[in-house]
DNA sequence: CCGTTTCTTGAATAATCATTCAAGTATTAT
DNA sequence: ATAATACTTGAATGATTATTCAAGAAACGG
């Protein structure tokens, strides 16, 4: 009879950057209810319980990113050149000093490892998602001949994931971008070549 | 006038395993006592506090890696053999389920980055310290002619580190250590190729 | 316009946590 | 042996935490 009155992504995206900031432990409800403008019932409600929170705000995660790797892989160039810009923006979302210097699956990943396994599951889940995507991209080249065929895209694909997550965990030590767009060059030049 | 009773080592050593299980936030100090054998009293007075305990542990970590280094790294056989070795050596860790699946350093630095400068600090020098032992392995391998010298000793390390970094990170999603291995020697070619 | 349903509010609750401290116990120097 | 000195013990403390719930406010159906 009545409907709630918030904004459901925006809550959930202010939860993402709050998660992100802290890590989920750290996080307090206090912290949520400040960000999210929702009061402690209202959440509660809404999503349970913190971890409940914490799952919405994957599946948002899940649903933004999947967005914007569509956006990068929209096939309007060459995938190659396509798969640069991805690293490149990857780079620079790892320089700019906003609180969510990492992705929010990997930060929870290496917080949450063997002690919560649904969300672990969630977690490993869209990340195989992300990783599967990739490969397709790489395979679409390979038929394209724009990559050789000699390596398996599958294979690249986890590299390149590997990669990834080095790169974002190497930005934790250097916050300047120079070593990091070198690093991402580095990785791409082996993918590629 | 009366010696303490507990052998520091073991001690830092059982308390860098419960960090490295539940991490900093989420081991409390019934854990650590649990782990350590000590006494909450006792703790507070060999360490100050808990966030004590971390900084000692780390440089107890720094200590033991330091050691495991040298060993990998005698100059016994090619600079790149022993530079596999090491590689292996990572995978294993990563494979075997034991509750360190991570590094302590990389943990500590994904679940404490931007919140406490001295630690994150302290982590910083730690991993900048092991790079330089890489780069320094890799320009020895250069020097004796086993590796180009067309790349850069530094840029090598920096890319190596990146790999590990990623390797570890990879590891939490996927147990089974066939392609944690694969991932190691694509990596080791990489470097060395 | 009224009654019912649903959502919102935020103070109260109960548990957990890091930390302290005073009493107890062992060791050493004399 | 004894006093002085240090280390050990673990219950008490106070702060912080996630969570609940009863009262209040808003929206809709009739």
């Amino acid at each position: 009879m009545r409907n709630a009155e918030f904004d459901r992504e925006k809550v959930l995206r202010s939860a993402m950057t709050a998660f992100m900031d802290k890590g989920y432990g750290k996080t307090s409800m206090q912290d949520l209810t400040k960000a999210t403008g929702l009061h402690p019932g209202s959440i509660y409600c809404a999503f349970d319980n913190k971890r409940g929170l914490l799952l919405a705000a994957l599946a948002q995660y899940k649903t933004d990113r999947s967005a914007e790797f569509q956006r990068f892989f929209s096939g309007e160039k060459l995938v190659l050149v396509e798969l640069k810009a991805y690293l490149d923006n990857i780079v620079q979302e790892c320089i700019s000093c906003e609180a969510a210097k990492a992705c929010l699956l990997t930060k929870a990943l290496n917080e949450m490892a063997q002690q919560d396994e649904e969300v672990q599951k969630t977690i490993t889940e869209n990340l195989a998602n992300w990783q599967q995507g990739l490969a397709e991209v790489l395979a679409l080249a390979q038929t394209k001949g724009e990559l050789s065929t000699k390596r398996d895209s599958q294979h690249l694909a986890r590299f390149l994931v590997m990669g990834i997550y080095g790169l974002r965990t190497f930005a934790h030590t250097h916050p300047k971008g120079e070593t990091l767009q070198e690093l991402a060059d580095q990785l791409f030049l082996d993918i590629s070549a």
